[in-house]
DNA sequence: TCATGATATCGAAACGTTTCACTATAAATG
DNA sequence: CATTTATAGTGAAACGTTTCGATATCATGA
């Protein structure tokens, strides 16, 4: 490996000199930047990123920290981030907090290895962000709950968002109205069902506890949760699926059933995938800003960077999209 | 920032000390550890990563290059690596080529900021490559074509799949057979037509340059060639989509026309994505061994580490898999 | 009792940078 | 000409770890 030390020695001048060289600073006369740059190009020089990391006591760099890096995982999200991370001269790396403790996510999170971190994923525990959000290290929070000191909360209004999808359901005539909900340790999951009794409640519609089943948030999960809401003798005329991955897998489900949506059946979902416009029907669904998201939680990072004072949370809100899945009764 | 010196002066023991205690290592007592232990714990002590990487001179570490982090791309694959770099105890991390030499992946790539390197990405260029490559730096290739020293291709054998494609179609009794290509720069790409043109020509048939249209493996670019196709008066009877993102776009453009498939056409596609077997009917396509490209390269990489000779070239193998989109004539 | 070895601890050097405080030279000023 | 100022270059300290070699302590056994 060779170092800045042997670049000065081949190029006769003191590794200070070649440090503000190979760094582009004014201090140095032309003649002996190009001799120092020609000496480096010669040794094939690469810098080592760490000692000069530890020496700066920066690294430029943000860690996004995912539950699982093999996806799914929303790409408009990371659009976001990485916008404008990109405009603020930073760089971006993706870690896998698969492995909790262990993770490689962990060891971005405690080692000072990034200045700052976005973490969207359920796997990491509340009790570890705890111990490593302090004031210099920015942490922003997707989907979560928990109030920690010195970290911030980016949220949609899942709340008015499912509540704004079961209204539109009732304003088409639909009163059965069935609710696949995710993971019940997910906050978006909750809030979500939570808009969904609360629209039943403000349109006096009796809710029933056959109608709300689980689904976990994944495709298959959606197509059991149908295939259960299917046998029921006196089935829903109407689903609300919690997220659209689950909504696909149901709609799919129903069909192969013989059920036709939206004429038996309308099906409603909530994130707006790319998918959702590609299913036969297309899905009529809630839309989260996504790509929003991202660039707020990483303009939040950087406002926090500069020490300024932000609010700890942070809430976009939702748009209905209206497709084809539901059927005007 | 709290250091181990501080540590160290709190639980009254030598830096050295507290480093063997921190790290684990046998040569101090079950006391003096708790100590250290205990100091480390209420000043909230997080070591320094970097510091400890530029001693130690490794970052158990390794870097998976992509274009863009905010994909497509293929998450079976990540997995494979995934699992295959946890095993050896090391972790992962991902970052995005976009921005080519000033780029996030650029920055790993050259600063010795990881182990080694798996790259998936079309905008680094070979030149940089060919600047970074050498014996103590294992980087893996994945869909590229030049050759480096001390660099690792893995592969599959895109011309056979592309062949047994081709040859299924014949077999089913087309001969009218078009082929969407994608983007040309691809080595992927340009392999599976050669495959296409080596089984036309082993069955005879005449190549028709009408039939080859382009569509950048995008949905997008897929539907435009099925429009094109469709325009023709002497259309084709099957069509060979270089990838299935192009064949999924170019199913929805036909059936909007009202061709059904595979009634009026037959469809075949490359890369068995998952949403393959949820377009309706389902998608007839080659089969890349997505998680075994994935876990060979990872485990290439840790056999590089070892000072191990590995072949320059791993190639792995595709497979028909036969669903509903193509009809026997 | 005295050498022997094991065990626990320590001090200091090293990893490869960046940057501060300085010096030497040359140019500019009055 | 004497003095200031700007410019180009240097040496050394520092960043926070790990680890080598040395030292001190103490029990062991001949």
């Amino acid at each position: 490996m060779v170092t800045i030390k042997e670049v000065a020695k081949k190029a006769n001048v003191a590794v200070s000199t070649a440090s503000y060289a190979l760094n582009g600073i004014k201090k140095v006369s032309p003649e002996t930047k190009e001799k120092v740059l020609q000496a480096a190009r010669e040794l094939n020089y690469r810098k080592n990123g760490f000692a000069s990391d530890l020496k700066r006591n920066s690294t430029k760099t943000l860690a996004l920290i995912l539950s699982d890096l093999s996806g799914p995982f929303y790409s408009e999200l990371i659009r976001g981030v990485q916008d404008v991370a990109t405009d603020h001269g930073y760089d971006l790396i993706a870690c896998s907090a698969i492995g909790g403790e262990n993770s490689t996510a962990a060891k971005f999170l405690t080692e000072h290895r990034v200045d700052g971190c976005i973490v969207l994923a359920h796997n990491i525990t509340d009790e570890m962000l705890k111990n490593v959000a302090h004031h210099h290290f920015p942490i922003i929070l997707l989907d979560r709950e928990i109030e920690i000191d010195s970290t911030v909360h980016v949220r949609v209004s899942n709340k008015r968002g499912g509540f704004k999808a079961t209204e539109y359901l009732i304003q088409n005539g639909h009163t059965d109205i069935a609710f696949v909900s995710g993971p019940s340790n997910s906050y978006d999951n909750k809030m979500r069902f939570a808009g969904y009794q609360e629209a039943l409640q403000a349109y006096n519609i009796e809710p029933q506890n056959k109608w709300v089943v689980s689904g976990n948030f994944t495709r298959e999960g959606g197509e059991s949760a149908a295939n259960i809401l299917a046998a029921q003798d006196q089935g829903p005329t109407a689903v609300f699926f919690a997220n659209d991955e689950m909504a696909v897998g149901g709609m799919e489900a129903f069909q192969k059933r013989g059920i036709s949506i939206p004429n038996d059946i309308s099906i409603i979902g909530f994130d707006d995938i790319l998918e959702a416009k590609y299913v036969n029907p297309k899905l009529t669904t809630i839309r989260q800003p996504k790509y929003e998201m991202g660039a707020s939680a990483t303009h939040l990072i950087f406002q926090m960077l500069k020490n300024e004072k932000v609010n700890p949370i942070f809430e976009l809100h939702t748009d209905l999209i209206i497709r084809e899945s539901v059927k005007k009764l």
